[in-house]
Parts: C-alpha cells; structure tokens; sequence
DNA sequence: TAGATTGTTAATCGATTAACAATC
DNA sequence: TAGATTGTTAATCGATTAACAATC
C-alpha cells in the first residue's frame, strides 16, 4: 500500500475504536447535522481545502493525532479559529484528546465532496485546457475527466492524457450520455457565456471558470468557481510597489 | 488607435482639465499620501483588480464618466464599498459629477503596478508553464516575459512564444545579467521550495507561485502570491454539493 | 482522579453599510 | 443657486480571538 492508497482510503469510526477512542463526534451538544450547511460562512469554506492539504501532509507523516494548539501552530492561525471552524461541521475532536488526523481528514474530505464521483469536462482544447487535463489536479481530488470539447480543427479527434476531444457541436448529445457535473471553461472569452449557457442548459451544476469573464446563474441551480489569474498577477505586482514604499523607495 | 492602445494610454489631469473639470484628487482632506498604502486592508487590495478590469470595459465602452451608484449597480456591490475603498488611495472623484472613467483607470493601473516595467521569468517549461506564456495576461498587465527556465533536456534551447527556454543551471548568471522582478512557480512540487529560495538570493521580489507549495519568506522582502488550483477545485465541489442539501438531496 | 483539550459562549476586532455634511 | 454625489464619520454587522465550563 503506496502514499496514495493510504490517502484514499477513507477511515470510519470503527478505525478509531480499535484505537480506545469511540466517541468522536458524538457530543451530545454539537449534533449538528449537515442540513445546516448552508449557513456555514465563505470565510469557513475558503478555509477547508487548507485543513485538507495539511492533514493529508501530517498522514503522510504517519501523525495520528493532533491538538487544535500543534494545528494551529504548524498552520500560522489561531487554535480558536480551529476548534470553530471545524465545529461548523459537527464535533470531530474528543477533549482531553485533540483530533485523530485520519478521521479528520475522513471527515473534511467528504464535506469538500472529495470521492463524491464528479465528472468534468474541459471545454477549450488550447494551451490551458491542455496544461489542466495533465495535471494530477482532477485525480488526486476524485473528479474524473470525462472528456475534452473545443471548436477549432486542429485539437478535434484527438487524445490528451487519455482524453478525448470532441467538436463542440457535439456538447448536448455528450451530456445527454453521459453524467456530467462539472464543465471547466477554457475557451476564449467571448465564447464563454454563450458555452455555459448552454452548459447549464445541460444540467451541468459546476462550472470552473477560467477567462475573467463574469458569469452569473441562481447561485441554487449553479456553482460558478472564479480563477482570476490576471487578478492575481495585478495583486502580486501591487505587494512588490508596496513593499518598495515602504523601504522608503531606496531602489530608485 | 485601436482598443489596446486606448487602455494603455495614461490619462493625466491635464487631459481631464480639457473637459471642464480640474479638481480631481485635490480635496483638501484627503491629501492621502501613498506613503499610508501599508494600513490598506487586504479586503480592499483584493477588490482592486475587479474595479481596473471594469473600468476596462467602461472605456472600451465609451464611458467618460461614471458614479458610485451606478459602478455599484454594475458591479453587485455597495456604493459605499466603492467610496470607501477608493479613498484608501485619495479622492478620485468630484462631488456632484462622479468619478471620471479614464482618470480612475489610470489612477488604480498606477496603484496596481501596470505599466511599472516588471519583468517576468517562468521556472518549469511544462504544460503549466507554457500555457501560462501563451496568455495574454501579462503583456495586458505591462509585465514582460524576459524567459523560461527549465531542468529537463526536452525544452532547454527552444523557444515557447517568442521565449527562449534555458537550462536552470543558468539561473543565477541569467539574473544578474536581467532584472528580474518576478518568477512564475510552475516547477514541480519537490522542486519549488529550492529554486525560490535560489531566486530569492537572486533578488527576485515576487514569487507566483503555483504548486500548492506553503512558501513564506519574510513579508517586507518577498512578496508571495499562492494560486492553489486544487483549493478552487474543491470548494466548486462543495457548492455543488450543497446546493444538493439545500434541495433535499432530491438528485439522489 | 488530575491533566488535557475540546466545544461553545462571550469579548474584541475589523469590515461593511448607512447617513450626512461638504462641495462641486 | 439647486441638485447631485462625493468624502468621511458613525452604526451595524460579521468574523476572529479569548476564556472557560464540559468532559474525556
């Protein structure tokens, strides 16, 4: 059993009996259910994949437990914000304990859907749709890429990392075929909203956009996630003028 | 002059004096200089490049002049937001008129560093990186691709969109032969930590960093933007699968 | 049991929104 | 001047942190 076996393997309470810990979240205060989500702030949300990626790390290390005080040290944050935000969710942790780091991560992959069967398709076969279809990105967290779509010649009939691409006239036939969750939109700006109306259109709930273009569905009907690169390179360049402001400028 | 050259154009306040209107930024209380920029909220900073790709498009649209309101009612936020967060930087508007679209432009494009004569390398020729080259992002953004780097034999000595692609090895004396002010991360994981730090020795003042790598050197000599396409993923997974309790789980 | 550490409430801090006086 | 709209202060809201009782 390799690194990633051990990741993906999901640990359930019975894990943590044979361990002589069998009370994880159960205290009889916190039966919060799931039903509540949505009262849960983005703050929180943007939060977890964090949580996420450190558990992950510390089981690589074959850590199986941790205190709210050694996470939130290892973790730059407070151990308050912690014990909050994971109690958003329910009690995972036991007093006098800490946390069992797999049935937290358990736990934490499940409330980000991790393993939930997505399927995705990447509309837009450029240099963008390429370099994501190729990175492990999809796989490491359980979407599967079902297929690549673009409206140009040259990409059409071809395979990228084991992914075909198919005409973009051939959108709503596919999705009628096939379960498709998520459309992850790479194709030049003035051709996304028309693609993802169609998306939508074809039940597609998620979409991952890529081009800056601002894109607007019932948020009940639609997840839109926004990567903003040209946002984040302006903000990068902003911190550099900053910090030369406040060395008083001695560069120039 | 077409678009392009019309959004790289830098108003100034002679060319607003032409219309009628001379006190822009001039209120007496604000004289704000942008020696506070440190105290500016990182809320605010993030709001920044939202606003700049906005009034983007009002230009290429005509607008000469625009209010908070209406910015507001466009942009799905309070108008009391856009105040508050454009007096961070100083008056930009006039009481009674608004705001003019082409000074506000050129006002945050200063504030955001376009047109500051950044000067970009790409560590990793990968897929990541090579797309990365091939958007327009940062020619839009006045940042300049001086080169890529890259470990393995296969890209060394090619030249990805007009860029040449050099071995690492070559990194330090390409640097002090170059200003560089930023490296793109695209390099793989194990990687990363190694070459920053090599770029940081350098000089480099801004590392782009997307491998999902925890980077942290100290905040007034390096300044680290993280883009965890992995966390992005995640949380549209979460949406989604929230939007499915928010319906009673009615797909299942 | 005593020590540890959570879950959770209360206090603080910061960010957003509302209101309005200043002024173009 | 009168109307419009900013810049800015004050009020509200939400998120973070501190504190501690519950409990393993």
């Amino acid at each position: 059993m390799d690194y990633d076996d051990l990741l993906n393997e999901n640990f359930t309470e019975d894990d943590l009996k044979s361990e002589g810990y069998d009370n994880f979240g159960k205290s009889a205060q916190n039966a919060r259910t799931e039903q509540t989500r949505h009262n849960i702030s983005q703050a929180v949300i943007k939060r977890l994949p964090r949580y996420y990626r450190y558990l992950r790390e510390l089981i690589t290390q074959g850590r199986t437990r941790i205190s709210s005080g050694e996470l939130a040290e290892l973790m730059n944050v407070t151990a308050s914000q912690i014990r909050q935000d994971l109690n958003c969710f329910g009690g995972f942790g036991q007093q006098g304990y800490g946390y069992n780091v797999n049935y937290l991560y358990t736990r934490i992959s499940e409330i980000l859907g991790v393993g939930a069967g997505i399927n995705a398709v990447i509309i837009g076969a450029g240099d963008l749709g390429r370099a994501l279809v190729h990175l492990s990105m999809f796989e490491k967290r359980g979407v599967d890429i079902v297929g690549m779509f673009d409206s140009g010649e040259g990409m059409v009939g071809r395979e990228v990392a084991g992914v075909n691409v198919y005409s973009l006239d051939y959108l709503e036939s596919f999705c009628q075929n096939n379960k498709v969750d998520i459309a992850v939109l790479t194709l030049p700006k003035d051709q996304v909203k028309s693609v993802a109306d169609r998306l939508v259109l074809c039940g597609v709930r998620g979409l991952w956009n890529f081009m800056g273009v601002e894109l607007d569905y019932d948020r009940n009907s639609v997840a839109v996630e926004n990567v903003h690169l040209g946002d984040s390179l302006m903000i990068l360049n902003y911190k550099i003028s900053s910090m030369e402001f406040d060395r008083g400028e001695d560069e120039f």
